[in-house]
DNA sequence: TCGCTCTTTATTGTATACAATCTACATGAG
DNA sequence: CTCATGTAGATTGTATACAATAAAGAGCGA
């Protein structure tokens, strides 16, 4: 037949059990601090330990948890210290890929930066059910713009790496859009970036997203 | 007994195959491209293929080597792009950590970087056993300069991150290193950079530290 | 009560067995 | 000869058993 076995690479459970816990422990579904039992999470999750314990080393490879030997996995706690140091990071890895982006951009990421500045900006007049499905929808749209720009920015390291910069667990990358005036700001920022894409100004680009990192950076501080 | 157990935290098999797969890989004994099946490496390091498992998840998930489902393990390998895309990330990460360890370095790792840059000044001259030991040398003495500005930016996360973009076999990195000439220029920006890191200038510091990872990049690239 | 040792229990680390999947090669039809 | 098909062997993915370690608590003497 011709559709067979057309599948190939099937995804495997361990890959599926990293995803799932990845995205949970920046859920917040497991809190900053808490043990990970292996035994526990593979009866939730419906595996054995092994797929478990694969997954477990990656995340920890990532920084999102710590393992101690023979004690297990603890989700890792922050700091002020490292928010700070993990926005600096941030920082200058956006902007640099901000800076190539300039001259690497399409028209159509072009286009998908303007429709995400809209939505966000959208959004302030717009009526939602509740509070935290509003900064749910806000902080995805954010990530968006800004998965954008590094994709845009073509460098495939740097795709892989900024993940583990951003893998800050959702309760501290809320506050940027609580207030209106930070929302009106951030607004400021993602058009100016705009501006400086569409024109090819990298140097613009670069330190218009340095300065909006920093900015996130400091509101969160503040909140603490 | 009074010094029965107090060991604790005993290492772990897993972790030391991790350590031994990934100083293989950069030492280019495992090639890029090169498949590593698990029952091999059992054999070889003496244990069974569980914590060869674990330790291929936690490189893979650095970047060194590639997992296809069902297939296994394939050593990374480098295409022109890769390289550029690592030393760009590289020049970026490593400006900014020159940058913070201008405000924030100590005494004594000054010194250490006065040390290490004397020596591989003074290798210029030194008699060696032969050109693979010296190039070694020279990258290890150049390994522990660098290194030290890192730990100085006192960024932790800068720290874990970094390994994942210098992750390039040796074979890449020993370019800067063959001729007298790259030497010289090596030790000049070594130098400049000391100075800055002493004045405090972090601006200088982060431009030399960027130009001298470009020349080190334009010189691989012009070997290939 | 405090501090010590010993035991018990929970949990992790490793080895191994088996199932699932891929790869290579042989076979045979056109 | 070329291509498809089937089969055997190699290799990976998962589950499970067992060993090793750490944490918590019980018992006991001072």
């Amino acid at each position: 037949m011709s559709d067979s076995k057309v599948a190939l690479d099937e995804p495997v459970s361990s890959d599926a059990v990293y995803e799932r816990l990845r995205r949970e422990i920046i859920a917040g579904r497991h809190a900053p601090g808490a043990r990970l039992i292996e035994e526990r999470l593979a009866q939730e999750y419906g595996v054995s330990r092994t797929p478990i314990r694969q997954a477990l080393a990656r995340v920890a490879q990532e920084g999102l948890v710590r393992i101690f030997p023979h004690r297990g996995a603890v989700v890792r706690t922050f700091d002020r210290d490292d928010l700070v140091a993990a926005y600096d990071l941030r920082a200058v890895l956006e902007g640099f890929a901000a800076a190539q982006a300039a001259t690497r951009m399409g028209a159509l990421q072009l286009a998908l930066l303007e429709e995400t500045a809209r939505a966000l900006e959208e959004s302030l007049q717009a009526q939602f059910l509740n509070r935290e499905a509003e900064v749910l929808y806000l902080v995805e749209q954010n990530q968006i713009f800004h998965n954008t720009i590094v994709n845009a920015a073509a460098n495939e390291r740097l795709a892989v790496l900024l993940p583990s910069v951003l893998d800050v667990p959702m309760q501290f990358r809320s506050f940027n859009w609580y207030t209106p005036e930070e929302r009106r700001i951030s607004n400021f920022f993602h058009r100016s970036i705009i501006t400086a894409l569409q024109q090819g100004d990298a140097e613009r680009a670069r330190s218009m997203m340095q300065e909006h990192i920093y900015r996130g950076r400091d509101v969160l501080l503040e909140s603490l």
